[in-house]
DNA sequence: AACTATTTATAAGA
DNA sequence: TTCTTATAAATAGTT
């Protein structure tokens, strides 16, 4: 998948060979993450780099700890997995979220229009364009605010100033 | 991947979603033994499905002793705490950006104005009219393609006609 | 870190 | 299960 096909040996080059480890890793890791959804299975995968990098997906899960006793004794993980695993699917989530709601505000910037139907334009402009108005009240609202104070304070000095002429004539 | 689009959640019905699991097992097994022989990783990938059959991919440099081994020497049981750790980071910050986002698309929308000074509404206006140009341009650009369209159709259909009424003269 | 031309995975259907 | 195939998703090479 990609540019080119390739052959499944290993990269010789580093770089390269770092930057498909970690796009594949990424690739990987969804893939047992929707597994894992999809299917209702537990997944455990524990990956080290060439460089010793380590990276680790775990099913949330609530028998984590029979999987691992299949292998060995391994104190403390399975409690830890649990825990790990929510705050994965947590981030994941955040991830998502954040991408709808960047794409949410692209759109209302003006920009990634391609998509969007001419009634669904509409709508965006209707939308829009009503906001600018409550937008633009308020702003009126704050600036007749302002300036209605300004104006009072005004009227206050002029009071004074005229006393104190008046003080002066007298 | 496939005839339709699928939401990431637990197929229902069993028999799919066995069938479900076993193209994707196949699918990230095929996967893990790519990464091990392109990236000279390290890989160990233990599942059980819901109805507990159990498979698992060991990379051919190692076993499973081997990588539980040497996830406890890499890591040690600290190592969870600060892996614990930098994803609370990641999930803090995930959720700062979240809010920031969410502000300011609540503001695009005419809400959450209360903060802001005269000087703030003022751009923030000026950013959205704006913005309300750019999707108006793009609605009437949709329009008038469209029209266009519909324009020449009709002109091609009324030359059909007329062809049609001149054959009855005739 | 993005992008995109391609390859690959896979959902649905048989 | 296995095959097929239209479509979605992953990703190799590039910028």
């Amino acid at each position: 998948m990609g540019r080119g096909k390739i052959e499944i040996k290993r990269i010789e080059n580093a770089t390269n060979r770092q930057v498909t480890y970690s796009k594949r890793r990424n690739g990987i890791f969804k893939k047992a993450q929707e597994l894992t959804v999809l299917c209702d299975a537990k997944v455990s995968l524990i990956m080290f780099s060439n460089t010793g990098k380590f990276h680790e997906f775990i099913s949330p899960t609530t028998n984590t700890k029979k999987m691992f006793d299949q292998y060995q004794k391994t104190l403390g993980i399975d409690v830890w997995a649990t825990h790990y695993a929510r705050m994965q699917e947590s981030l994941r989530k955040l991830k998502e979220i954040n991408n709808k709601l960047k794409r949410e505000i692209r759109q209302r910037i003006g920009e990634d229009l391609e998509g969007l139907s001419c009634e669904e334009m509409r709508s965006l402009e209707q939308k829009m364009t009503a906001a600018v108005d409550v937008v633009r009240e308020r702003k009126y609202h704050v600036i007749k605010t302002q300036t209605d104070t300004y104006k009072k304070k005004v009227r206050n000095l002029e009071e004074r100033h005229g006393n104190i002429l008046l003080d002066f004539v007298s």
